[in-house]
DNA sequence: TCTGGGGTCCTAGGACCC
DNA sequence: TCTGGGGTCCTAGGACCC
């Protein structure tokens, strides 16, 4: 049976989100309306354009660029800072309302949503006719707009939303694929990215027609598994599912660019602490251990270097994730000036029943049980209200958004 | 020019075992 | 003494996404 699948993706939805938060606290300006991006803080090293608006695109300002460079392009450009509570509020209001079309909902991210329609569809309806009123709603109850994806499956459909914005419903039927998508640059494919980009180019493939029309075998040979999936998205074939369930993370991590490069270790490693500590915090929160800690460093010339460790046993212990991160640290900064410190979980399972109730010793069994009253202050009293990160001045340093 | 932070998945090479 | 091939696990790095 053919699916009938919507990608529902907010317009510049951070610079969106934030433009109608500020009207609703009495804000006479709506930044959607002016030459604005939505920023990281420059003085603290975090100066990327993180959304814009419709005008500062048109200054060719790009999402992920130093804002200095959008400055060059556009001197009268307004910066804004993002809240993430915000974000949220603006996402589960639009997750309700498409609750209301049906339950197959898969929250892509924050601001885009697969929906599928196959069941919820009545005689005499179309999935352009809920795709139009989705898109009308939105923008009267909600008051930001959404591109709307129409197509038979997820893949289709996001290539959609993408077309022409914003507030727009677009389709994408198998029908359509050859005048609607094979004439597009190669770069505009999902999953074609910096990287793959030139070597395509190299091949002879500047559109995704081009690459539709290759041998699959070819593509293969090149690029693997990554070939495959790129073939067929140019031919428009994808068979996954909405996944509408939650889903727990098979990683969790936690990281942060410094103010300044820092080199000394015992500086370092305050921090080491304060990441741990948020990363452990968040793994206790889904009743889930890691198997292997990773720490990575950027230094101040942009090389990445990780180290990981697979663990005997699986923890979700402050403590022991501290301990393991501190010993990959030491073997991996070398002296290093360190522009960017991280911590990282993988290789994540639920515990069991067994497993929260028996411990191997005393000394483990003391260690959680302090995690877990540390927890529930932070539950209680927000994250930052207790930490073993000894110094408010790593607090000052390192913002939590986990609350 | 000055370059965030959160993820997922894949690959290559080495260790180790049979 | 010098020799093989396959499977699994681990690590580091890198690609992609929003």
């Amino acid at each position: 049976m053919e699916r009938q699948i919507l990608h529902v993706d907010v317009n510049n939805a951070f610079l969106s989100w934030t433009a109608i938060d500020r009207l609703a606290h009495g804000e006479e300006l709506d930044i959607r309306t002016i030459p604005a991006i939505i920023g990281g803080d420059e003085a603290q090293r975090k100066g990327v354009v993180l959304a814009k608006s419709t005008i500062a695109k048109q200054f060719g300002i790009k999402t992920g660029e130093p804002i200095y460079f959008a400055r060059k392009k556009c001197p009268d450009i307004k910066v804004y800072q993002g809240d993430f509570k915000v974000y949220r509020k603006y996402s589960n209001a639009l997750y309700q309302l498409l609750l209301e079309y049906t339950d197959q909902i898969e929250r892509f991210s924050i601001d885009e949503c697969f929906c599928d329609l196959t069941h919820f569809i009545r005689p005499g309806e179309t999935l352009f006719d809920k795709a139009k009123e989705i898109n009308k709603r939105v923008r009267e109850e909600l008051g930001f707009t959404v591109n709307v994806g129409v197509a038979h499956n997820k893949l289709l459909a996001k290539m959609a939303s993408d077309f022409q914005k914003p507030d727009r419903v677009h389709t994408l039927f198998e029908n359509e694929i050859e005048a609607k998508m094979f004439p597009l640059p190669i770069s505009e494919l999902f999953m074609v990215g910096r990287k793959t980009l030139p070597k395509l180019e190299r091949l002879g493939i500047k559109t995704i027609g081009d690459l539709a029309k290759r041998d699959q075998k070819e593509m293969i040979k090149l690029f693997g598994k990554h070939g495959k999936l790129m073939w067929e998205y140019a031919n428009g074939i994808d068979e996954e599912e909405v996944i509408s369930k939650f889903v727990l993370p098979k990683c969790i991590g936690n990281s942060i660019t410094l103010p300044q490069d820092i080199y000394q270790i015992e500086k370092l490693n305050e921090i080491l602490l304060a990441l741990s500590e948020q990363v452990s915090y968040r793994l206790r929160k889904y009743d889930l251990q890691a198997k292997v800690v990773n720490v990575q460093i950027k230094t101040s010339d942009f090389l990445v270097y990780s180290h990981q460790k697979s663990l005997d046993i699986p923890t979700s212990s402050t403590k022991e994730i501290y301990e393991n991160a501190k010993e990959l640290l030491l073997n991996l900064h070398k002296n290093r000036s360190v522009r960017l410190l991280g911590v990282r979980v993988d290789r994540l399972s639920e515990k069991n029943e067994m497993q929260i109730s028996l411990f191997d010793n005393e000394k483990s069994e003391k260690q959680e049980k302090l995690d877990k009253a540390i927890d529930s202050l932070k539950e209680r009293f927000g994250y930052n209200s207790v930490t073993r990160a000894g110094k408010m001045k790593i607090n000052n340093i390192i913002r939590f958004k986990e609350e």
